[in-house]
Parts: C-alpha cells; sequence; structure tokens
RNA sequence: GUCUCGGUAGCUCAGCUGGAUAGAGCAACGGCCUUCUAAGCCGUAGGUCCAGGGUUCGAAUCCCUGCCGGGAUACCA
C-alpha cells in the first residue's frame, strides 16, 4: 500500500471522527507538495470546508491535528491557505528504502495462475514493403505495452497479425516476374524485404508509365487505370492466387520467405518479439464463414448485387460492407476471422490491439460486429490506437518517397552514436566488440525512448535532422546517468566498501536524499499508472524525473570521499536502489542500459 | 456534410479525474572539468495555455460557440 493510499484512507476517518459525515474516498485530493513548501503530500481541503463550516485554514488544521495524533507516518503539518501538507516521517522513508533495496524487482507485480491472459497485437506489417517510422512507434509501443502489462501481473500473449495476401503482394510478384531478371537476396545482397519494395516501387512506376501511354492514345483516365497491362497482370495474379495456381502460390511463397527473413532482422534489432504469428493467408476464409453465418441469421443482410452488409444505424453508425459483390472478403471479414481464431486458440481475457488512430473506426465496428455475432469478447475489445508519426514536409508517403526506412534510421543512429562516443573519449579499454554492443544500446535508447516518452494517443514529429539528440530528455542522459551510478558503485567496491543495504540509522537524512527516496518510492504508482492508461510515456516521464533529481544528487554529495561512514553508507544505496529502478523502469520501454559509456 | 482527435515558450513535448506562482528538453546567452564519467551541473532570458462565453471559492484542465489543423466516413488494408 502506498503512503497515499493510507493517508486517503485516514482522511475519511478523519472527516467521520471530525465532521460526522461519510465521505467518497475519491473526494480526497491529494497531491505531491510543491517543493517550495515544507511537506512530503498535500491535501486539499476546499471541498470539506462545506462540512466543517469553518474557515479552509481552520479545517485544515483539524484534519492535520487528528492525522498527527492517529496516524504513524504522519509526523507533523503545516497549513498554507487551503492546502494541509503533510510531512511523512523519516522512519516511513526508510523502510521504503529497504523494501525497494531488498526487492529484487521493486515496483513489479508477478503474475499468478488467475492473472488475466492478455493478447496485444501489434506491428501487423504487409510484405510488400520493408518496415518504416510509423511502424517503429508501433512496435516499439506494442513491445512496451506488453512489458507493463505484465509489470502489473497479467500474463501476455504478443501476437502478430501479417497481411501477406491480396493484390498489394500481387504487385511486387508481378514486377520480379516481369522485370526482375531473377534476381534474389543472395544473388543480388539486398535484404529480402528491402528487395520485394523495390519491385512494389517498380511497379508503380511502369504502371504510371502505362497509363500515361494509354491516356495519350484518348483512354480516359479510369480507364487507363483499370486496364493498364500491370494492373490487369496482378490481379490475374491475385486469381491465380486463390485458385491455388501451383506456380503463382510458389513464387507468394518464395517472396514472402525473403520478406520474413528481412523481418526478422529488422525486429531483432528493434528488439521485439512475438509469441503467436498470425498468418492472413490462413485466416481470412474464416472471417467470410462467419458472415455467411451472421447473415443465414439474419444479423447481416444482402443487397441485389449479392454484396453482404451490416446496418450498424442502430448504434448510430453506418451501413458496413462485409462482403463485396463478387463474394470475396474485405479487411473487416478478415479481422472478425482471425478473432475467432485467436479466442479458440487461447483462453483470452482481454484482447488489445496496437494499430494506429486513423483505424478508430474500424475498431468500433469490428467490437460491434464480433457482439451481434455472438462473441462474448466482442465487447471487451481495446484498440490501443497511437497518432502518427509526422516529417517536417507532412505526412510519410512512400510513392513520393519520404518515407523513413527502419532499417536505415538504426544503421544511421547506431552510427552517430559511435561517431559521438570516439569524440568524447569514451569506452576506452573496451574491445571493438564489446564497443559495437554499447554503440547500438545507446543508439536503439535513443530512438526507442523518443517515439515513447510522447503520449501515444497524440501524433509526433519526427525531424530526422533534429529530433534524435543525445543531450537531455533523451534515453542516452539515462543511460548515461546509469552507467555513472554502476561505475561508482564499482569504485566502492575497489575501495573494498561493502555496502549495509539494511539501514537502521535514522538521524542524519539530508534534504536530496529523502527527495530521492521518494522518487524511488513512486515507481510502483508509476507503472500502475502506465498499466491503467496504457501509456509507456508515463513510465518514461517517471524515469526522467527520477534521473534528474539523481543528478542532483550525484552533484552534490562526494559519495566516496565522504568521511562519515553512515552517511556514505546510505547514499551508495540509494544509488544502487535508483540504478535498479532505472534499469527496471527502462526494460519496461525495451531499452538496454550499459554497464559504462 | 457528419463523426472524431488535437491547438501550451522560437522548436519538440509534459501538465488535463478542476487546486498554490503553468513545467522540462532543444535552440540562445552566462558560469562550472587538479576531486566518484562535462552524453553532466548551475544560472539568465523566453507564455494572451487558439479566441470568446459559461459553470465556481478556484479553469490550461469541465461545458457551449467559433477559428485552425489531423484522421475517419458503404465494396483499400
Amino acid at each position: 500500500m502506498s503512503i497515499e493510499q493510507i493517508i486517503s484512507v485516514q482522511i475519511v476517518e478523519a472527516i467521520a471522527h471530525c465532521y460526522n459525515q461519510q465521505i467518497e474516498p475519491s473526494l480526497v485530493q491529494l497531491q505531491i507538495t510543491r517543493k517550495e513548501f515544507e511537506g512530503d503530500i498535500t491535501l486539499v481541503v476546499f471541498p470539506f470546508v462545506r462540512m466543517s463550516k469553518k474557515s479552509p485554514e481552520q479545517t485544515a488544521a483539524e484534519i492535520g491535528d487528528y492525522l498527527q495524533q492517529n496516524v504513524a507516518e504522519v509526523e507533523k503539518y503545516n497549513v498554507v491557505k487551503g492546502f494541509l501538507n503533510l510531512v511523512i516521517s523519516s522512519s516511513y522513508w526508510i523502510s521504503v528504502l529497504n523494501l525497494a533495496t531488498a526487492h529484487p524487482h521493486f515496483g513489479i507485480t508477478e503474475p499468478t495462475d488467475s492473472s488475466k491472459l492478455v493478447m496485444v497485437e501489434y506491428s501487423s506489417p504487409n510484405t510488400n514493403k520493408p518496415l518504416h517510422l510509423g511502424h517503429i512507434r508501433n512496435n516499439l509501443l506494442g513491445f512496451s505495452l506488453c512489458e507493463i502489462l505484465k509489470a502489473n501481473g497479467n500474463k501476455v500473449v504478443k501476437t502478430n497479425i501479417v497481411n501477406d495476401r491480396g493484390i498489394h503482394i500481387c504487385k511486387s510478384m508481378y514486377a520480379w516476374k516481369m522485370w526482375g531478371n531473377g534476381e534474389t537476396p543472395e544473388t543480388s545482397g539486398i535484404k529480402g524485404d528491402h528487395l520485394v519494395g523495390k519491385y512494389y516501387v517498380k511497379f508503380d512506376q511502369e504502371y504510371k508509365k502505362e497509363i500515361a501511354a494509354l491516356m495519350e492514345q484518348g483512354e480516359t483516365k479510369e480507364n487507363a487505370e483499370q486496364n493498364a497491362p500491370a494492373m490487369m497482370g496482378a490481379r490475374e495474379m491475385l486469381l491465380k492466387w486463390e485458385a491455388k495456381d501451383p506456380e503463382t502460390v510458389e513464387l507468394w511463397k518464395t517472396m514472402n520467405d525473403w520478406v520474413y527473413a528481412g523481418f526478422d532482422v529488422t525486429y531483432k534489432e528493434l528488439g521485439v518479439d512475438f509469441d503467436k504469428i498470425y498468418y492472413e493467408s490462413e485466416t481470412y476464409l474464416y472471417g467470410k464463414d462467419e458472415v455467411l453465418r451472421g447473415l443465414a441469421e439474419g444479423v447481416f443482410y444482402q443487397k441485389e448485387d449479392s454484396s453482404v452488409w451490416a446496418d450498424l444505424t442502430p448504434e448510430g453508425l453506418d451501413q458496413k460492407i462485409l462482403l463485396r459483390s463478387d463474394g470475396t472478403s474485405v479487411y473487416m471479414t478478415q479481422d472478425i476471422g482471425t478473432a475467432r481464431e485467436r479466442f479458440q486458440d487461447y483462453p483470452i481475457d482481454q484482447m488489445i490491439y496496437v494499430v494506429g488512430n486513423e483505424q478508430n473506426y474500424h475498431f468500433q465496428v469490428l467490437s460491434i460486429l464480433l457482439d451481434k455475432l455472438g462473441f462474448e469478447f466482442g465487447k471487451g475489445l481495446h484498440h490501443f490506437s497511437y497518432g502518427m508519426v509526422e516529417l517536417p514536409q507532412g505526412k510519410m508517403k512512400s510513392r513520393e518517397g519520404t518515407v523513413v526506412d527502419a532499417d536505415d534510421l538504426m544503421a544511421e543512429m547506431i552510427e552517430v552514436s559511435r561517431k559521438t562516443s570516439e569524440e568524447l573519449g569514451k569506452l576506452e579499454g573496451y574491445t571493438p566488440e564489446q564497443a559495437a554492443i554499447t554503440y547500438k544500446m545507446i543508439a536503439l535508447g535513443a530512438l526507442k525512448y523518443f517515439m515513447l516518452k510522447v503520449d501515444p494517443k497524440k501524433n509526433m514529429l519526427f525531424n530526422p535532422e533534429e529530433s534524435i539528440d543525445f543531450n537531455g530528455n533523451t534515453g542516452p542522459f539515462i543511460q548515461y546517468t546509469y552507467a555513472r551510478i554502476r561505475s561508482v558503485l564499482r569504485k566502492a567496491a575497489d575501495r573494498g566498501i561493502e555496502l549495509n543495504r539494511d539501514i537502521t540509522a535514522t538521524a542524519e537524512i539530508a534534504t536530496k536524499e529523502l527527495q530521492l527516496i521518494k522518487a524511488i518510492s513512486q515507481f510502483p504508482v508509476a507503472v500502475k499508472e502506465a498499466g491503467d492508461n496504457y501509456s509507456p510515456a508515463l513510465v518514461a516521464n517517471y524515469i526522467y524525473e527520477l534521473v534528474k533529481e539523481f543528478n542532483q544528487f550525484y552533484h552534490e554529495f562526494p559519495m566516496l570521499i565522504e568521511e562519515n561512514i553512515d552517511t556514505r553508507n546510505l547514499r551508495l544505496v540509494i544509488a544502487e536502489t535508483v540504478s535498479k529502478t532505472i534499469k527496471t523502469g527502462m526494460k519496461l520501454l525495451g531499452i538496454d542500459v550499459p554497464e559504462r559509456m
């Protein structure tokens, strides 16, 4: 139980005792006391003056008196206007420090047999082009969300649905067949996903040329787009694929395998993984079955052209198509099928989709449709909706070549990290291999933290020139602080200083030390809050505050030279606990921390 | 048109279940490396919280209206 909870309960008691009123706990507004005032926790007493029928100051004093007398943790209090500032006893803070120090994963709740099973879908790439910046945000958010859910005691299944069928992959296949000269990742030396992406672009280029040529011959734009040989070829391939034509399926398999091999490299570099991968090519037919069942049961209806629709006007929405007039599936149909499969495969208590906010409507509808089809899990779906990554020139568009490629970006950042590190003369004495691991850790720390520190719901701007920084509120800043703490602890060990981790002395605790202990004590609160709000950004924010606090502390105290043994021990234990908290917190963001940098 | 999300310092972002004088980082300017890592620390400067109205002891935060921007909106995924 956190100190806020303890105090909160006692305030309800205080009100009952002083004013003979039963109040809702939600009326108790506690906040961390602002630095310019004495105290740790502040109660806003304005809501209670109505009950006391006294001035805010007097009310605050009465509640303060009660708390001071009846709550061991409350040492004293002061009143400023309508604010009751409570001073928590240092013995309480010491007990928190001891708890945090002794616990291997302070703030982390382990799952039990009765824990909820949460399935999280993230990444969900198309197999026709490499991963880009938008996918990076998705992957990092998805992975971090899973870590945070686990830290809150949930069992988590990480899943990925690969959009491996459809006209888009046929375009790449067609282009490769027409203009590829049989090149493969091996013969060309190009990473598989990039190679397939190259032919996706090639298709578009040739297609545009064909349209232009047809329009010169007097065709309308629409006709030209429909009848260009490239488009007809791609469509023919899709038909052949659906008819299971062996040659087409073979080519499809081959090219998809190239892409998967490429994705695996990118995922590994990003540090994300999955427990179960679904393929759209395997699940898209199930959805059709479900829609037809819905039609038979009268949940959906059919138009004269034989397309199938859902009427969502009772829900305040529109009509939604579920099967095209030619009987083929749309996106929604596939998601219905995939959902059914998942709930058959796992005893899922909650399903979370990490998908961009441009699909808010889609998931709203999906939830309703599943519910209509009689799946009890329909209403419980959660769409973890995140904002787009924008570039200074606007939205990323693959056709305009403004896409920031995931592999390129990571490679560039590793290079910058290496250069910076060498210029600063760090990592001397490291082998080239050790140094390379650290460069990568720093580069990815910068990228991940940059993406995760902003509120997931909001669109964010990525400026390739300026965005990635290694100073200030960044991953490397946090990693750096961690590395320095580790260095201090190494040096202490070198000098034969043994830590007594069981702190009993309550005598001398400086303000800065106390602030750090308080900051550490907030970690479980931050983890819980991040879980409740699905927000890695809250964890990132917390760590940043902790690290800033530590840097001031670090600057102020010469820990190793300190003469007073007790104080030195306390400071080293605090430092060690901070480093553990940083490491644990960063793990929730999927960011590694180096011992040295 | 309708629905939805957003607008906070020059830039990128916190703060938003109403609470004390709206905070960081970057960029700018000025200090601090003979003492545990200067990827750091300290300081200066920078604000009509889009605008207007409402609710109340109190509004960046809640409600309404308007302006600006993003997204979605019946056979793309």
